[in-house]
DNA sequence: GAGTTACGCTACGGCTCGTAGCGTAAGGGT
DNA sequence: ACCCTTACGCTACGAGCCGTAGCGTAACTC
């Protein structure tokens, strides 16, 4: 089982990988999850169907990789200077990533079924949740450091307080998206960043002024840089 | 199409319709969407699988319909006295209504395959998600009469931040219990409808501390009955 | 070269799909 | 009561995909 004990015999192919991966995405843009056949992938990849057979058990592995991949090239934790930046940077980031076609269909549909398959569940938390929770986790951190947040003594606590965090941001672009089928725009992230950090009683309507919105969109209050 | 057009004829059975539905919700729970075979959801409902087809074209027109169903027995917006008392009762709701096996997977299965079925996405929107978005606009209504909100003079600006919260609200407890795979107790319902009243920075760790701005809303600590 | 593993290809039984055809049941119109 | 209309149950069917097995060949290690 360990890696060395594959040592001998004729390799696996990296490149059927790639293609087999590509294929599935782009037959997932296509045609849907529920039209999605391995048969249709193995062809468009141009590999033989057993070989897909002998890499993946299930179509929903399949597509958690695939899927899995392009999380990973969009995986980034860059320092924006405050914590409302990097909020509102990571919301883009993951609504940009959620808007390709291929990435929201498939996470949804692979969610569903995970609700029934424990394996499956855990392969999608350590493909893809865990990784994006992680740069939560950063983030909070380099505000704590930045004063923006108060420390905490309780680690117990800090992880809660970070899986709430992403469950929010990770959630509510994804109901945006999926549910309400509307864009990740610049204007909404702004708003949504505003919501999380300064919550409904100091965000909505643009804060402090009641008696309008201000279009010149004047930074709210002095948490920024 | 009128509705008087079908006035003759033998009428449709109001019990099958009934069994139907909840037989998919059955069958959804034992077996997920994946496995989940039109005839067998006939069988368990003890009618002919030609019956089935007569009235739902397709699975997931048959499963949004079983959902709905579901969602509709639990709409209310009762007043709980204050802004933070809706926010949190309604987040219990929901994650009750989603933590029934059920309406979850069914859910999630739908959404992901209404991004390439524009009529099936119709559907769920005024299935579901419209009569629970309304919940929003009534909520943000009496807290506004209450003086826990600013007026708005702006109606789409008004709209825009009702649908921002609904979003916040059902994706965070969607996410939380389909990704994470965590309950929505009642712990994180306080923790997070604090967040979403209060913020970020005034609301973790259960402190008005450090650098971040002062909520207006000074009643936080009191604020758990 | 011998051994080992992956690949492509073909073929197969099994299952589900969605539809068609038929006879029957349950209402309305006169 | 009688027809008309519509829904129901049942059976059967072609079509498509699934997942596997078997075979010969290709690639790499020792």
């Amino acid at each position: 089982m360990s890696p060395s004990a594959r040592r001998t015999g004729r390799p696996r192919s990296a490149e059927a990988d790639r293609a087999i991966l590509g294929a599935t995405r782009a037959a997932l843009v296509e045609l849907g999850w529920a039209k999605l056949t391995l048969g249709d992938v193995a062809a468009r990849a141009g590999v033989a169907k057993t070989t897909l057979y002998r890499r993946w058990a299930s179509k929903c592995e399949l597509v958690v990789d695939a899927v899995a991949a392009v999380f990973d090239e969009h995986l980034e934790a860059g320092d924006h200077g405050s914590l409302h930046a990097d909020v509102e940077a990571a919301v883009i980031r993951l609504g940009a990533l959620l808007e390709r076609p291929e990435t929201g269909t498939a996470l949804m549909a692979v969610l569903a079924e995970a609700m029934h398959d424990e394996s499956l569940r855990c392969r999608v938390r350590s493909a893809i949740v865990d990784r994006q929770k992680r740069l939560v986790t950063i983030g909070r951190e380099r505000a704590r450091l930045r004063g923006e947040l108060p420390r905490e003594e309780d680690p117990e606590a800090s992880a809660r307080n970070a899986d709430l965090v992403f469950d929010a941001v990770a959630g509510t672009v994804l109901h945006r998206l999926m549910v309400s089928a509307e864009p990740v725009d610049p204007r909404w992230a702004r708003d949504f960043t505003d919501l999380l950090l300064y919550g409904m009683t100091g965000a909505d309507s643009g804060g402090a002024a009641a008696a309008g919105p201000a279009p010149d969109g004047a930074q709210k209050p002095a948490g920024s840089v």
